[in-house]
RNA sequence: GGGCUGAUACUCAAGCGGUCAACGAGGGCAGACUGUAAAUCUGCUGGCUAACGCCUACGAAGGUUCGAACCCUUCUCAGCCCA
């Protein structure tokens, strides 16, 4: 990073940071690359949701982007929606939305910065900055509330694609999820930014404080804000890869957990996520297909996907421990070295080990599990869930639960 | 404020007096097949019981009935329309 960037190195970083990964850029492509080159210090960012305290790969994208910029010597921050978390962003549909405590987003957002930490530097000659959006949110007052949605009307905002669905499915739309798109937009215009990223979905928000910026509100000088779209990561159902779904690789997974996700992904997705996740060029795509059509095993491109996400993740050793033991277990069915132990005592049953540690949350559950031939005691199929255990003994419930008593 | 319609398990969504712990789809779990793949196929998916069965559930509270998710009343919440 102290190394002086070369000129021509610039010109391909930067021909790289507009192009890779990037859905659209709103005005134009020509005219951010035309500020890239300004010299100017501009300033970028991206908002994440805290709902979850788990940053996935989906969010990673993201992160990547402001690490390039970063790299290039930009400014940049990475703001929580800490203020509009506890709104809720109405992407989701269904009208009883929980919304969050700010206890729970405090607690969530805790853990953010070690995670993106792992992509972009929060030290060194060009730190990213951290922000919590109710820095500048919980102070607005009514009246400044009311001049921000003075910018939009509500026929811009029902042309929300999810609105319009809403409406014709006879769906309540909340009044304040009105106010999302304002709450967000006012980040950009609060942090004085020149450029905003985000997914795809987040178009429209980013769209309104495009909006806001350039009306120059409350105060602030009127300005263009750029707004760079990236493509979203879809899962094996092709779906957008969020927090609600299932089986999302998230930065703070295991080695193991990590490598395990990759590997139980679709094959299709292999040539994707060496693209987005990995950041493959055009010409490495190209090879990894031509292996493919002469017939090579995709296990094996997909271990190689597995461990570039783990050594990007945690480190190279990791990847390589991740690899091995993904085929001791899996491959040649051994026994991994730390399963979660039940301590031994007298008369303790089958039942009683599988409740105790929540590979099953009822009886009804064990029974079903032992009908289906799912609950082996020392790798063979258990009958009968009141059978005693004995010290040493391995439970094992399908195929991922493991248990040990000592 | 008035009229009409709706509220069903994790989600969507049938059911409209007994055969309803509730069709179907998605999700989840387990099994088969495999590359721990994916796709596909099979089973399970409120709790208690070895089992017969029992209990708790269909927005809430009451009521009618031998019997209610289904009928009636009130309430709460939502949608549409009128003001």
């Amino acid at each position: 990073m102290s190394n002086p960037v070369l000129p021509t190195n610039q010109k391909i970083l930067t021909e790289h940071l507009l192009r890779h990964n990037v859905a659209q850029i709103y005005p134009t492509t020509h005219a951010l690359g035309v500020a890239l080159a300004s010299g100017r210090k501009l300033r970028v960012y991206a908002g994440f949701d805290p709902t979850s305290p788990h940053l996935h790969i989906g969010h990673a994208l993201l992160l990547e982007k402001l690490r390039q910029f970063q790299e290039l010597g930009f400014e940049v921050i990475m703001v929580i929606g800490s203020f509009t978390a506890m709104i809720g962003d109405p992407t989701d549909k269904t009208a009883t939305r929980s919304v969050l405590t700010a206890e729970q987003v405090k607690a969530n957002a805790a853990t953010y910065p070690a995670q993106a930490g792992k992509i972009i530097a929060f030290d060194g000659p060009n730190p990213a900055r951290l922000e919590f959006n109710d820095r500048w949110l919980s102070p607005l007052t009514l009246a400044e509330i009311i001049t921000l949605s003075s910018n939009f009307t509500v026929q811009q905002m029902l042309e929300r694609d999810m609105f319009e669905s809403r409406i014709e499915a006879g769906k309540p739309i909340g009044l304040h999820e009105f106010l999302y798109p304002l709450m967000q937009g006012f980040d950009s215009v609060a942090l004085d930014v020149d450029v905003e990223i985000g997914g795809t979905d987040q178009t429209f928000n980013m769209l309104a404080g495009r909006t806001l910026m350039k009306a120059g509100v409350l105060g602030h000088p009127a300005k263009e804000k750029f707004v760079i779209t990236t493509s979203l990561l879809t899962n094996d159902a092709g779906k957008k890869m969020s927090k609600s779904e299932g089986g999302m690789i998230c930065l703070d997974d295991s080695p193991e957990e990590m490598f395990g996700k990759v590997m139980a992904l679709s094959d299709d997705l292999i040539l994707p996520y060496q693209e987005l996740v990995l950041g493959l060029s055009m010409a490495q795509l190209v090879d990894l297909k031509s292996r493919l059509t002469a017939g090579e095993n995709p296990r094996q491109l997909k271990v190689e996907l597995a461990q570039g996400l783990v050594a990007k993740f945690h480190s190279p050793g990791d990847a390589k421990t991740a690899a091995l033991a993904f085929d001791a277990r899996f491959r040649d069915h051994q026994i991994p070295a730390n399963v979660p132990i039940i301590a031994f005592r007298p008369a303790l049953t089958i039942q009683d080990c599988l409740l105790e540690s929540g590979l099953a949350s009822s009886k009804t559950q064990c029974r079903q599990l032992v009908v289906q031939g799912g609950i082996k005691l020392n790798q063979t199929a258990v009958t009968d869930l009141l059978t005693l255990v004995s010290p040493g003994d391995l439970i094992a419930k399908g195929k991922l639960g493991l248990l040990k008593i000592m």
